[in-house]
DNA sequence: TTCCTATATGGCAATATAGGCACATATGCA
DNA sequence: TGCATATGTGCCTATATTGCCATATAGGAA
């Protein structure tokens, strides 16, 4: 497998809801297979599936802990990204609903926004 | 569409040999889609259709010029995770070999690797 | 206008991914 | 040992993605 397949296979695995909601809870701590499954509505199996696409990708690590597996962030780095992604999404939003509602910049700050539009 | 789901759209944009080659082409420049197609040894229209892909994921930008568009990294911010995930897959694939060959970091210091070994 | 070049789009077949069910495995307890 | 709980795997169908071909669109030149 080559660095670019490497690559690709880590966003391949980040590139689903339930897998990048696993990754960002994660973030806050390590947990067991059993609470990740509670955050989402699907079956057990399908969770499990998921974890081991990332654990694949080398982007999260599990350690067994008796009957449970705990599972954790590995590869931190992609935080960061995720931060920046999210900001730059939430900026085109505020830029679209200016544009939008012919509203100005010091409006919104003094204002509060949408009940006044 | 949802926050989460517009960050999946853009690992799911990434996920893609053809497209992380692009994007990483992009990093050091504009290019035009004749010069993009030139790079990958497959139909113009497949092209098309991954540029498509990036652009409706915010990640690149075009610009028409004449008959030609051209094509930029917007979401550059990529960028780091990048490096940081080449920098993690390069390390693992050091420590893999020197615990595969049994060589000490200091041997690898000093006499240059492979050929010694 | 007509022709040419650059790029994009629709359709389709091949391939890959997703998710649930049944079942397998692993660990702890009695 | 036998049983219960936690997790993982194989198989299957539904859905999504991929990539090429034919075709469409857009801009420039004659």
């Amino acid at each position: 497998m080559t660095l670019l397949e490497k690559k690709v296979q880590i966003f391949k695995a980040l590139a689903h809801p339930v897998r990048l909601g696993i990754v960002e809870k994660l973030a806050e701590g390590e947990r067991c297979v059993c609470d990740i499954a509670e955050w989402f509505d699907c079956d057990r199996t399908t969770i499990s599936k998921h974890l081991s696409i990332l654990k694949n990708a080398g982007i999260i690590a599990d350690r067994k802990e008796g009957l449970k597996v705990n599972y954790s962030l590995r590869l931190t780095c992609i935080l960061p990204v995720l931060e920046c992604v999210e900001g730059k999404l939430l900026d085109n939003l505020r830029k679209e609903f200016e544009s939008c509602c012919g509203m100005a910049r010091e409006d919104l700050k003094t204002s509060g926004g949408i009940e006044n539009a």
